[in-house]
DNA sequence: ATTTAACAAATTGCACACAATTTAATTGTA
DNA sequence: TACAATTAAATTGTGTGCAATTTGTTAAAT
Protein backbone atom coordinates (compact mmCIF):
# COMPACT_ATOMS: atom_id res chain seq x y z
CA UNK A 1 0.00 0.00 0.00
CA UNK A 2 1.13 3.57 -0.91
CA UNK A 3 1.09 6.54 1.28
CA UNK A 4 -1.11 9.58 0.04
CA UNK A 5 1.96 11.41 -1.18
CA UNK A 6 3.32 8.42 -3.15
CA UNK A 7 0.04 7.88 -4.74
CA UNK A 8 -0.11 10.89 -7.07
CA UNK A 9 3.31 9.66 -8.23
CA UNK A 10 1.69 7.17 -10.13
CA UNK A 11 0.08 10.16 -12.23
CA UNK A 12 3.75 11.41 -13.81
CA UNK A 13 4.15 10.88 -16.98
CA UNK A 14 7.39 9.80 -16.44
CA UNK A 15 6.06 7.18 -14.67
CA UNK A 16 3.16 5.64 -16.42
CA UNK A 17 3.45 2.36 -19.16
CA UNK A 18 0.47 4.14 -21.05
CA UNK A 19 1.91 7.49 -22.10
CA UNK A 20 5.45 6.47 -23.62
CA UNK A 21 3.05 3.28 -25.25
CA UNK A 22 0.99 5.47 -26.53
CA UNK A 23 3.18 8.06 -27.61
CA UNK A 24 5.91 5.78 -29.10
CA UNK A 25 3.23 4.06 -31.16
CA UNK A 26 2.29 7.28 -32.74
CA UNK A 27 5.82 8.47 -33.53
CA UNK A 28 6.95 5.16 -34.85
CA UNK A 29 3.78 5.35 -37.21
CA UNK A 30 4.72 8.78 -38.12
CA UNK A 31 8.26 7.73 -39.70
CA UNK A 32 6.50 4.84 -41.81
CA UNK A 33 4.15 7.98 -42.92
CA UNK A 34 6.42 9.05 -45.90
CA UNK A 35 7.77 6.07 -47.60
CA UNK A 36 4.06 4.48 -47.30
CA UNK A 37 3.24 7.52 -49.00
CA UNK A 38 5.25 6.63 -51.86
CA UNK A 39 4.00 3.10 -52.71
CA UNK A 40 0.26 4.59 -52.10
CA UNK A 41 -0.15 3.35 -48.53
CA UNK A 42 -1.34 4.48 -45.66
CA UNK A 43 -0.23 2.83 -42.26
CA UNK A 44 -3.61 1.03 -41.78
CA UNK A 45 -4.18 -0.36 -44.87
CA UNK A 46 -0.05 -1.53 -45.02
CA UNK A 47 -0.80 -3.41 -42.24
CA UNK A 48 -4.01 -5.27 -43.86
CA UNK A 49 -1.73 -5.76 -46.55
CA UNK A 50 0.68 -7.41 -44.44
CA UNK A 51 -1.87 -9.82 -43.36
CA UNK A 52 -2.65 -10.94 -46.90
CA UNK A 53 0.66 -11.09 -47.66
CA UNK A 54 1.43 -13.60 -44.99
CA UNK A 55 -1.87 -15.82 -44.84
CA UNK A 56 -3.95 -15.04 -48.20
CA UNK A 57 -6.94 -14.37 -48.82
CA UNK A 58 -9.70 -14.48 -45.83
CA UNK A 59 -12.80 -13.00 -44.47
CA UNK A 60 -13.36 -9.42 -43.24
CA UNK A 61 -13.81 -10.44 -39.47
CA UNK A 62 -10.41 -12.81 -39.48
CA UNK A 63 -8.63 -9.72 -40.78
CA UNK A 64 -9.75 -8.01 -37.74
CA UNK A 65 -9.24 -9.69 -35.40
CA UNK A 66 -5.62 -10.14 -36.11
CA UNK A 67 -5.13 -6.44 -36.47
CA UNK A 68 -7.56 -5.56 -33.43
CA UNK A 69 -9.78 -3.83 -35.55
CA UNK A 70 -13.68 -3.98 -36.21
CA UNK A 71 -15.76 -3.33 -39.07
CA UNK A 72 -16.51 0.35 -38.32
CA UNK A 73 -12.82 0.74 -39.08
CA UNK A 74 -12.02 -1.62 -41.25
CA UNK A 75 -15.09 -1.40 -43.94
CA UNK A 76 -14.09 2.10 -45.10
CA UNK A 77 -10.19 0.72 -44.99
CA UNK A 78 -10.61 -1.93 -47.55
CA UNK A 79 -13.10 -0.17 -49.38
CA UNK A 80 -10.15 2.56 -49.96
CA UNK A 81 -7.71 -0.58 -50.66
CA UNK A 82 -10.56 -1.97 -53.50
CA UNK A 83 -10.57 1.41 -55.14
CA UNK A 84 -6.47 1.72 -55.46
CA UNK A 85 -6.81 -1.65 -56.91
CA UNK A 86 -4.66 -3.53 -54.33
CA UNK A 87 -7.55 -6.08 -52.90
CA UNK A 88 -10.71 -7.68 -53.83
CA UNK A 89 -14.17 -7.83 -51.99
CA UNK A 90 -16.39 -10.46 -52.34
CA UNK A 91 -19.28 -11.96 -50.69
CA UNK A 92 -18.66 -15.92 -50.01
CA UNK A 93 -21.34 -17.79 -52.06
CA UNK A 94 -21.76 -20.30 -49.57
CA UNK A 95 -22.30 -17.79 -46.93
CA UNK A 96 -23.20 -14.27 -48.23
CA UNK A 97 -22.63 -12.77 -44.99
CA UNK A 98 -18.78 -13.28 -44.85
CA UNK A 99 -16.85 -10.80 -47.24
CA UNK A 100 -13.87 -12.41 -48.70
CA UNK A 101 -10.95 -10.40 -48.68
CA UNK A 102 -8.50 -11.31 -51.19
CA UNK A 103 -5.19 -9.88 -52.84
CA UNK A 104 -5.27 -8.79 -56.71
CA UNK A 105 -2.00 -8.60 -59.07
CA UNK A 106 -0.89 -5.32 -58.10
CA UNK A 107 -1.78 -6.18 -54.40
CA UNK A 108 0.35 -9.22 -54.73
CA UNK A 109 2.91 -6.92 -56.28
CA UNK A 110 2.91 -4.23 -54.11
CA UNK A 111 5.19 -6.83 -51.19
CA UNK A 112 8.34 -6.00 -53.56
CA UNK A 113 8.15 -2.41 -52.78
CA UNK A 114 7.10 -2.89 -49.46
CA UNK A 115 9.96 -5.27 -48.38
CA UNK A 116 12.29 -2.45 -47.77
CA UNK A 117 9.65 -0.31 -45.35
CA UNK A 118 10.38 -1.45 -41.90
CA UNK A 119 14.13 -0.60 -42.46
CA UNK A 120 13.25 3.43 -42.23
CA UNK A 121 12.96 2.54 -37.94
CA UNK A 122 16.73 1.38 -37.83
CA UNK A 123 18.24 4.72 -38.10
CA UNK A 124 15.71 6.32 -36.11
CA UNK A 125 15.11 4.08 -33.38
CA UNK A 126 17.96 4.08 -30.63
CA UNK A 127 17.53 0.85 -29.49
CA UNK A 128 20.17 -1.92 -29.82
CA UNK A 129 19.15 -5.30 -31.53
CA UNK A 130 18.66 -7.17 -28.37
CA UNK A 131 17.01 -4.22 -27.06
CA UNK A 132 14.26 -4.79 -29.45
CA UNK A 133 13.76 -8.12 -29.65
CA UNK A 134 12.78 -8.18 -25.46
CA UNK A 135 10.91 -4.51 -26.49
CA UNK A 136 9.03 -6.93 -29.40
CA UNK A 137 8.82 -10.38 -26.46
CA UNK A 138 7.16 -7.90 -23.84
CA UNK A 139 5.21 -6.48 -26.32
CA UNK A 140 3.40 -9.50 -27.76
CA UNK A 141 2.87 -10.64 -24.32
CA UNK A 142 1.34 -8.06 -22.87
CA UNK A 143 -1.04 -7.87 -25.86
CA UNK A 144 -1.32 -11.12 -25.46
CA UNK A 145 -2.94 -10.74 -21.65
CA UNK A 146 -4.95 -7.67 -23.10
CA UNK A 147 -6.75 -9.64 -25.97
CA UNK A 148 -8.78 -11.71 -23.40
CA UNK A 149 -9.55 -8.89 -21.61
CA UNK A 150 -11.10 -6.47 -24.38
CA UNK A 151 -12.85 -9.57 -25.84
CA UNK A 152 -16.11 -8.70 -24.44
CA UNK A 153 -16.62 -5.08 -25.19
CA UNK B 1 22.97 -8.66 -45.65
CA UNK B 2 19.47 -11.34 -45.99
CA UNK B 3 18.73 -13.82 -48.63
CA UNK B 4 15.70 -12.86 -50.84
CA UNK B 5 14.12 -15.41 -49.38
CA UNK B 6 14.70 -14.08 -45.88
CA UNK B 7 13.88 -10.79 -46.68
CA UNK B 8 10.26 -11.00 -47.08
CA UNK B 9 10.01 -12.61 -43.54
CA UNK B 10 10.21 -8.82 -42.00
CA UNK B 11 7.15 -8.24 -43.60
CA UNK B 12 5.16 -10.76 -41.02
CA UNK B 13 3.32 -9.22 -38.76
CA UNK B 14 4.84 -11.27 -35.47
CA UNK B 15 8.73 -10.11 -36.73
CA UNK B 16 7.17 -6.83 -37.08
CA UNK B 17 8.32 -4.33 -33.91
CA UNK B 18 6.05 -1.51 -34.99
CA UNK B 19 3.39 -3.99 -35.23
CA UNK B 20 2.97 -4.85 -31.54
CA UNK B 21 3.96 -1.53 -30.76
CA UNK B 22 0.90 0.06 -32.61
CA UNK B 23 -2.17 -3.10 -31.54
CA UNK B 24 -0.81 -2.96 -27.48
CA UNK B 25 -1.20 1.26 -27.70
CA UNK B 26 -4.80 0.64 -28.94
CA UNK B 27 -5.65 -1.72 -26.47
CA UNK B 28 -4.38 -0.26 -23.44
CA UNK B 29 -6.04 2.75 -24.68
CA UNK B 30 -9.11 0.77 -24.52
CA UNK B 31 -8.70 -0.38 -20.93
CA UNK B 32 -8.35 2.90 -19.73
CA UNK B 33 -11.67 4.27 -22.03
CA UNK B 34 -14.42 2.56 -19.03
CA UNK B 35 -12.70 4.13 -16.16
CA UNK B 36 -11.99 7.53 -17.64
CA UNK B 37 -15.37 7.72 -18.87
CA UNK B 38 -16.40 7.39 -15.18
CA UNK B 39 -14.89 10.79 -14.42
CA UNK B 40 -15.76 12.74 -17.23
CA UNK B 41 -12.41 12.13 -19.31
CA UNK B 42 -11.24 10.67 -22.79
CA UNK B 43 -7.78 9.41 -22.85
CA UNK B 44 -6.60 12.79 -24.49
CA UNK B 45 -7.71 14.67 -21.86
CA UNK B 46 -6.50 12.30 -19.53
CA UNK B 47 -2.69 12.68 -21.33
CA UNK B 48 -2.95 16.49 -21.07
CA UNK B 49 -4.37 17.11 -17.13
CA UNK B 50 -1.44 14.58 -16.23
CA UNK B 51 1.24 17.15 -17.55
CA UNK B 52 -1.01 20.10 -15.75
CA UNK B 53 -0.85 18.08 -12.38
CA UNK B 54 2.73 17.34 -12.96
CA UNK B 55 4.36 20.93 -14.06
CA UNK B 56 1.43 23.36 -13.36
CA UNK B 57 0.03 25.89 -15.99
CA UNK B 58 1.85 26.24 -19.46
CA UNK B 59 1.40 27.59 -23.07
CA UNK B 60 -0.52 25.06 -26.03
CA UNK B 61 2.82 25.14 -27.30
CA UNK B 62 4.81 23.55 -24.38
CA UNK B 63 1.69 21.58 -23.65
CA UNK B 64 1.99 19.89 -27.31
CA UNK B 65 5.76 19.27 -26.67
CA UNK B 66 5.03 17.17 -23.82
CA UNK B 67 2.43 14.60 -25.43
CA UNK B 68 3.90 14.82 -29.13
CA UNK B 69 0.60 16.93 -30.28
CA UNK B 70 0.33 19.73 -32.50
CA UNK B 71 -2.49 22.30 -32.61
CA UNK B 72 -4.54 20.66 -34.94
CA UNK B 73 -5.43 17.77 -32.34
CA UNK B 74 -4.59 19.98 -29.25
CA UNK B 75 -6.92 23.53 -29.49
CA UNK B 76 -10.23 20.82 -30.39
CA UNK B 77 -9.30 19.11 -27.27
CA UNK B 78 -8.53 21.98 -24.98
CA UNK B 79 -11.75 23.57 -25.87
CA UNK B 80 -13.75 20.45 -25.02
CA UNK B 81 -11.80 20.21 -21.88
CA UNK B 82 -12.77 24.19 -21.23
CA UNK B 83 -16.57 23.74 -21.66
CA UNK B 84 -15.95 20.74 -18.78
CA UNK B 85 -14.58 22.99 -16.61
CA UNK B 86 -11.60 21.56 -15.77
CA UNK B 87 -9.34 24.38 -17.95
CA UNK B 88 -8.61 27.78 -18.20
CA UNK B 89 -7.63 29.40 -21.66
CA UNK B 90 -6.13 32.76 -21.56
CA UNK B 91 -4.24 34.90 -23.66
CA UNK B 92 -0.80 36.08 -22.21
CA UNK B 93 -0.69 39.65 -22.06
CA UNK B 94 2.70 39.53 -22.42
CA UNK B 95 2.81 37.84 -25.62
CA UNK B 96 -1.21 37.98 -27.07
CA UNK B 97 -0.29 34.62 -29.43
CA UNK B 98 0.59 32.53 -26.93
CA UNK B 99 -2.63 30.72 -25.51
CA UNK B 100 -1.50 29.71 -21.49
CA UNK B 101 -3.47 26.69 -20.19
CA UNK B 102 -4.22 26.09 -16.87
CA UNK B 103 -6.21 24.14 -14.26
CA UNK B 104 -9.40 25.07 -12.50
CA UNK B 105 -10.34 23.84 -9.33
CA UNK B 106 -12.83 21.70 -10.55
CA UNK B 107 -9.45 20.47 -12.51
CA UNK B 108 -7.01 20.52 -10.32
CA UNK B 109 -9.68 18.57 -8.01
CA UNK B 110 -10.50 15.95 -10.40
CA UNK B 111 -6.61 14.70 -9.72
CA UNK B 112 -7.69 12.37 -6.95
CA UNK B 113 -10.31 10.65 -8.72
CA UNK B 114 -7.74 9.86 -11.19
CA UNK B 115 -4.74 8.48 -8.88
CA UNK B 116 -6.87 5.18 -9.03
CA UNK B 117 -6.69 4.74 -12.78
CA UNK B 118 -3.64 3.34 -13.40
CA UNK B 119 -4.11 0.29 -11.61
CA UNK B 120 -7.22 -0.76 -14.22
CA UNK B 121 -3.77 -2.29 -16.07
CA UNK B 122 -2.65 -4.47 -13.07
CA UNK B 123 -5.08 -7.22 -14.04
CA UNK B 124 -5.06 -7.44 -17.68
CA UNK B 125 -1.50 -6.95 -18.60
CA UNK B 126 -0.03 -10.09 -17.70
CA UNK B 127 3.55 -8.66 -17.35
CA UNK B 128 5.54 -8.99 -13.91
CA UNK B 129 6.89 -5.61 -12.88
CA UNK B 130 10.50 -5.87 -13.83
CA UNK B 131 9.05 -6.80 -17.07
CA UNK B 132 7.06 -3.33 -16.79
CA UNK B 133 9.94 -1.30 -15.93
CA UNK B 134 12.03 -2.84 -18.60
CA UNK B 135 9.33 -1.78 -21.01
CA UNK B 136 8.86 1.67 -19.88
CA UNK B 137 12.88 1.65 -20.29
CA UNK B 138 12.84 0.37 -23.67
CA UNK B 139 9.94 2.59 -24.72
CA UNK B 140 11.23 5.95 -23.48
CA UNK B 141 14.39 5.09 -25.33
CA UNK B 142 12.71 4.68 -28.43
CA UNK B 143 10.75 7.63 -28.08
CA UNK B 144 13.95 9.70 -27.43
CA UNK B 145 15.43 8.41 -30.62
CA UNK B 146 12.40 9.27 -32.47
CA UNK B 147 12.11 12.67 -31.15
CA UNK B 148 15.22 13.85 -33.21
CA UNK B 149 13.78 12.54 -36.66
CA UNK B 150 10.28 13.96 -36.17
CA UNK B 151 11.24 17.18 -35.28
CA UNK B 152 11.47 18.57 -38.44
CA UNK B 153 8.18 17.32 -40.57
C1' DA C 1 -42.27 -24.35 -41.73
C1' DT C 2 -42.21 -20.30 -38.82
C1' DT C 3 -40.11 -17.77 -35.49
C1' DT C 4 -36.11 -16.55 -32.89
C1' DA C 5 -31.35 -16.12 -32.08
C1' DA C 6 -26.86 -15.46 -33.76
C1' DC C 7 -23.76 -13.64 -36.91
C1' DA C 8 -21.00 -10.56 -40.35
C1' DA C 9 -20.81 -6.11 -42.37
C1' DA C 10 -22.23 -1.67 -42.84
C1' DT C 11 -23.65 2.64 -40.92
C1' DT C 12 -23.76 6.51 -37.62
C1' DG C 13 -21.83 9.67 -34.46
C1' DC C 14 -18.11 11.28 -31.89
C1' DA C 15 -13.15 12.02 -30.88
C1' DC C 16 -8.73 12.09 -32.19
C1' DA C 17 -4.26 12.63 -35.29
C1' DC C 18 -1.77 14.99 -38.52
C1' DA C 19 -0.26 17.54 -42.85
C1' DA C 20 -0.95 21.82 -44.85
C1' DT C 21 -2.64 26.31 -44.79
C1' DT C 22 -4.27 30.54 -42.66
C1' DT C 23 -4.53 34.18 -39.19
C1' DA C 24 -2.80 37.19 -35.88
C1' DA C 25 0.99 38.85 -33.12
C1' DT C 26 5.86 39.68 -32.43
C1' DT C 27 10.66 40.07 -33.67
C1' DG C 28 14.51 41.17 -36.65
C1' DT C 29 16.43 43.96 -40.01
C1' DA C 30 17.28 47.26 -43.61
C1' DT D 1 9.98 53.36 -38.81
C1' DA D 2 8.48 49.99 -42.42
C1' DC D 3 8.50 45.45 -43.78
C1' DA D 4 9.98 40.79 -44.04
C1' DA D 5 10.58 36.66 -41.29
C1' DT D 6 9.18 34.08 -37.40
C1' DT D 7 6.13 32.28 -34.19
C1' DA D 8 1.69 30.32 -31.83
C1' DA D 9 -2.93 28.93 -32.57
C1' DA D 10 -6.62 28.03 -35.33
C1' DT D 11 -8.60 26.07 -39.39
C1' DT D 12 -9.28 22.70 -43.18
C1' DG D 13 -9.36 18.22 -45.12
C1' DT D 14 -8.46 13.37 -44.91
C1' DG D 15 -8.03 9.08 -42.43
C1' DT D 16 -8.54 6.33 -38.69
C1' DG D 17 -10.69 4.14 -34.19
C1' DC D 18 -14.45 2.64 -31.68
C1' DA D 19 -19.14 2.20 -29.36
C1' DA D 20 -23.69 1.53 -30.65
C1' DT D 21 -27.07 0.53 -33.92
C1' DT D 22 -28.88 -1.28 -38.24
C1' DT D 23 -29.24 -4.39 -42.17
C1' DG D 24 -29.16 -8.64 -44.30
C1' DT D 25 -28.19 -13.61 -43.94
C1' DT D 26 -27.90 -18.05 -41.77
C1' DA D 27 -28.64 -21.31 -38.02
C1' DA D 28 -31.42 -23.05 -34.14
C1' DA D 29 -35.50 -23.89 -31.68
C1' DT D 30 -40.19 -24.63 -31.41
Amino acid sequence: MLKSADKSEVLKLGNQLCFPLYACAKEVIKIYRKPLEKIGLTYTQYIVLMVLWEYGAMSEKSLGEKIYLDSGTLTPVLKKLEKSGFVRRERLKADERVLQISLTENGSKLKEKAVDIPQVLDGCIHLTYDEMITMKKLLNKALEGTKERNKND
